[in-house]
RNA sequence: GCGGGUGUGGCGGAAUUGGCAGACGCACUAGCCUUAGGAGCUAGCGCUUACGCGUGCAGGUUCAAGUCCUGUCACCCGCACCA
């Protein structure tokens, strides 16, 4: 037989998927159907990553099984190709970023081919494509109808070097999660989306839906959702306070009250404040500090009293002071807290700082002069009036009650998710399809004139001043308003990189349609999405947003599955050589194409599924990719040895069937190594025989195709068999003859191992007992002493516990 | 600080969930073959000269512990003054 010509075989393999459209989903809803989905790539100039691979191929290998499991598979690929590094490339070598969009495309998808992807490329999408976008722009326009987005004047995170603001889930450690530059705080109009009308089913949408563990518990934190109340404190002028609190219980121990330098009641006590100097250098101090400044100095409190104004105690009517400080956030429940120094690690920090009194309301715990003492569980009510001697739980619920019934208090559950800040003041985005008039404010574009398409320009370089470089473009600015016709500007702000990718799932459906999103019968059909694999770092961002837009999508009809995705796993990063992280500035970046030159796609295939457990980072590591490929030079030629016998051999035959047990069932628990690892064992077994039965060949290449498919579909070839590889059935297991006829035991004494015994896999008890005592070794172990104990656990062992 | 996770040979990693620790692969060693080897084949390969000892460390439960319990250490990831 001829050599393996991995490179000759990859390419005509993958020349004829493509001509015979081999993995099209069929539009045929009667069949049973796989949707698999990966992350689709942002084409980035750098082409394909050794790290995008090892998440296609995983789902690519779900897919093939499905396909010969009979399944109807939908599994598509896309462009996630606006965002800022094109742009920035754009403005760099004077090349629009258009085109430097469909270069940096027709790299990945020659990469991504080359690799034998089963993707359907007749339902490819790209998140530029006017045809697209629209209807990212329409689904803006149904949010805007019901009220979701919103603009709005606040303090926004911007990112001093790229010159744009960022959502709160884009600012990571107090820098901008793309660029690592600092965020500072900034003042501006801003089109925002409510996702925190969706915290309390985005969370309770968890409770449905097949996500590893670390995905919804990172969902949950981040959504934050804890139960308290919200109680009222009077003020010496007048004013009232709302404050939000946990641990309502802990009332009569509240000494003093902490506002927010940003509190708007500030501005209102201005002429009251009899500090107002002091006040207004601590507001103007903390309003300096970027977040990162602020994480860093989070352990010492500081604060400034106000003088001239003091809270009132609701439960006791006593007067307490009110400090500012920035350890309370404006953004997180009212703004303002009432301090419970004794019962709270913060409060306490504060108070020993500036002296305040720290009284105890729950006791059991150590002197809270020493340290606040927080423990829920255990405590028991004191110096609280009507709720002395109740637990923290009963004294929670009875104080709710008093609160309620006086009218000063009322259950509120708070969260910790904000609004997700829409606009970028970017060129290379989705225009936000809004008009702003005089008259009318800010007025919807009709749905008939989408998409509003990005005007084709020679200058998009982002300002200084904070405008986006769209704003420069009068031709297209200077419009009329859709309500009235009175001369009109058009929003310059796009959308940010998360809009496209919020939705794309379902455009796959039905990628050509320009009536709708996709039709209601193509998404009942393939919605939701069966597995969804991508990366852990989008949990917070693309898999938090594109849940919140589905389901908003699901409540006006759109959709018709509540959640996008019924099953959600996660692979680890593939590290480079050093076990760092690959990057060009480490100079340890390995380049797909090369391995594909010298190995072949399909060993790369096998050798990242190979490299360790798929949910773990693992390091690159070139010498062990040799292995890989040896494994595929053997089971090539392995068709030299192949005789005509239609017959798995008898003594084979328990191996054969619990491999094809063990590959699919890993295949499905997503254990790719393992299902190698039985592969290279078989053929271990089959070589040592020195030769394989064609019903032995047929089962053993169809169960390693969708690892390797394009040296399984030749070699299916080559020997003759009947049609192609890709339209056969997934191989079949029988459970009983999974086990040999006979196994080893081991016979342990006392629980160390001492001797080996071939046994009747269905051996009574008593008989392997028997057996075990009558060996040479055991016998002189057990001479002379007392049997306590004998043990047979069935096809495993014999115990026996002496004296 | 809170939440999640991980510690197993020189390396990547297995271990049917309490039942032979180290599957499979890499690297390495020896031999064969070869003009040659970054090729192939065969054998070996946790530690120890041994008795034995071994899954981060110290205890415990059990006939039996990588796996369960208690304590402890180290590292990784996420969130971080969230009231």
């Amino acid at each position: 037989m001829q050599d393996y010509n991995y490179s000759k075989i990859e390419k005509k393999w993958q020349d004829i998927w493509d001509e015979k459209q081999t993995f099209a989903a069929k539009n045929d809803y009667t069949l049973p159907k796989f949707y698999g989905l990966v992350e689709f790539p942002y084409p980035s100039g750098q082409g394909l990553h050794v790290g995008h691979p090892r998440s296609y191929t995983a789902i690519d290998i779900v897919s093939r099984k499905k396909r010969l499991e009979g399944y109807n598979v939908l599994y598509p690929m896309g462009w996630d190709a606006f965002g800022l590094p094109t742009e920035n490339f754009a403005i760099k070598n004077h090349i629009h970023p258009s085109i430097v969009t469909e270069n940096n495309i027709a790299n990945f998808k020659r990469q991504l081919k080359a690799l034998g992807f089963s993707f359907d490329w007749s339902r490819e999408v790209n998140t530029t494509d006017p045809s697209y976008y629209k209807w990212t722009q329409w689904i803006f326009l149904q949010l805007y109808k019901k009220g979701l987005a919103y603009k709005s004047k606040m303090n926004v995170n911007w990112c001093t070097s790229c010159k744009c603001v960022l959502a709160n889930e884009e600012v990571v450690n107090g820098v901008c999660e793309r660029c690592g530059s600092e965020v500072v705080h900034k003042e501006k109009s801003q089109w925002m989306l409510k996702i925190t009308d969706y915290a309390e089913k985005l969370l309770d949408g968890l409770d449905n839906v097949d996500f590893i563990d670390r995905v919804k518990t990172q969902q949950r934190n981040w959504i934050g959702r804890s139960y308290g109340t919200q109680v009222t404190f009077g003020t010496t002028i007048g004013d009232n306070i709302e404050i939000f609190t946990t641990r309502a219980d802990t009332l009569f121990g509240a000494t003093y009250m902490v506002m927010s330098p940003e509190h708007p009641l500030l501005e209102k006590w201005a002429d009251k404040i009899g500090n107002l100097d002091e006040v207004k250098a601590y507001q103007e101090t903390a309003a300096k500090k970027s977040d990162f400044e602020r994480t860093e100095l989070a352990k010492d409190k500081t604060g400034v009293k106000l003088e001239g104004v003091l809270a009132i105690n609701p439960v006791n009517n006593t007067e307490i002071p009110i400090f500012i400080s920035d350890y309370v956030l404006i953004s997180y429940g009212t703004g303002a807290i009432m301090a419970v120094p004794a019962h709270d690690t913060r409060d306490w920090d504060f108070a020993k700082k500036f002296n305040l009194p720290i009284i105890e309301v729950v006791a059991g715990g150590e002197d809270v002069q020493k340290q606040a003492f927080t423990d829920c569980a255990t405590g028991v009510l004191v110096n609280s009036d009507f709720l002395n001697g109740l637990s923290v739980e009963d004294a929670k619920v009875k104080i709710q009650e008093w609160l309620t019934e006086k009218g000063i208090g009322s259950v509120k559950t708070n969260y910790k998710l904000r609004d997700w800040v829409f606009s970028r003041q970017r060129y290379w985005g989705e225009p936000i399809p809004m008009v702003y008039c005089e008259k009318c404010g800010y007025v919807p574009l009709d749905e008939s004139e989408l998409p509003l398409v990005l005007p084709n320009v020679d200058s998009y370089e982002p300002t200084d001043n904070g405008e986006s470089p769209l704003a420069k473009m009068t031709d297209w600015v200077n419009t009329t308003c859709p309500h009235c016709g009175a001369p009109a500007k058009r929003e310059t702000d796009t959308m940010p990189q998360w809009a496209g990718s919020s939705w794309y799932f379902l455009r796959y459906c039905d990628p050509h349609n320009d009536k709708e999103l996709a039709s209601k019968e193509a998404l009942e059909y393939w919605c939701p999405i069966d597995w969804y694999n991508g990366g852990m770092e989008h949990t917070t961002l693309h898999l938090l947003y594109s849940r919140f837009w589905h389901k908003f999508l699901y409540d006006i009809g759109a959709v018709t599955s509540p959640e996008p995705y019924a099953k959600r796993t996660s692979h680890g990063m593939i590290l480079g050589e050093n076990g760092e992280k690959m990057s060009k500035s480490r100079g340890n970046v390995v380049n797909p194409d090369e391995i594909i030159e010298n190995y072949g796609a399909d060993t790369m295939r096998v050798y990242e599924m190979f490299i360790g457990d798929f949910e773990k980072a693992a390091p690159w590591s070139q010498s062990s990719i040799k292995g890989s490929k040896r494994f595929l030079d053997k089971v090539w030629s392995l068709a030299d040895t192949m005789t005509d016998e239609d017959i798995i051999r008898p003594e084979i035959e328990a191996e054969f069937h619990r491999t094809i047990k063990k590959v699919t069932e890993d295949i499905e628990g997503l254990k790719m190594n393992t299902a190698i690892a039985a592969l290279m064992s078989l053929l271990n077994t089959i070589s040592a025989t020195g030769k394989i039965t064609k019903a032995e060949y047929k089962i053993f290449i169809t169960l390693l195709n969708p690892f390797a498919p394009h040296i399984t579909e030749e070699l299916w070839e080559i020997c003759g068999f009947d049609g192609m590889l890709n339209e056969t059935a997934w191989p079949k297991f029988d459970e009983a003859k999974c086990v040999d006829k006979n196994v080893e035991i081991v016979v342990q004494i006392n629980g160390k191992i001492r001797a080996r015994l071939n046994v009747p896999a269905d051996i009574s008890s008593a008989d392997a007992i028997l057996l075990a005592k009558d060996n040479d070794n055991v016998k002189n172990e057990i001479d002379g002493k007392n049997i306590i104990k004998e043990l047979y656990v069935p096809k495993k062992l014999v115990n026996i516990v002496v004296k």
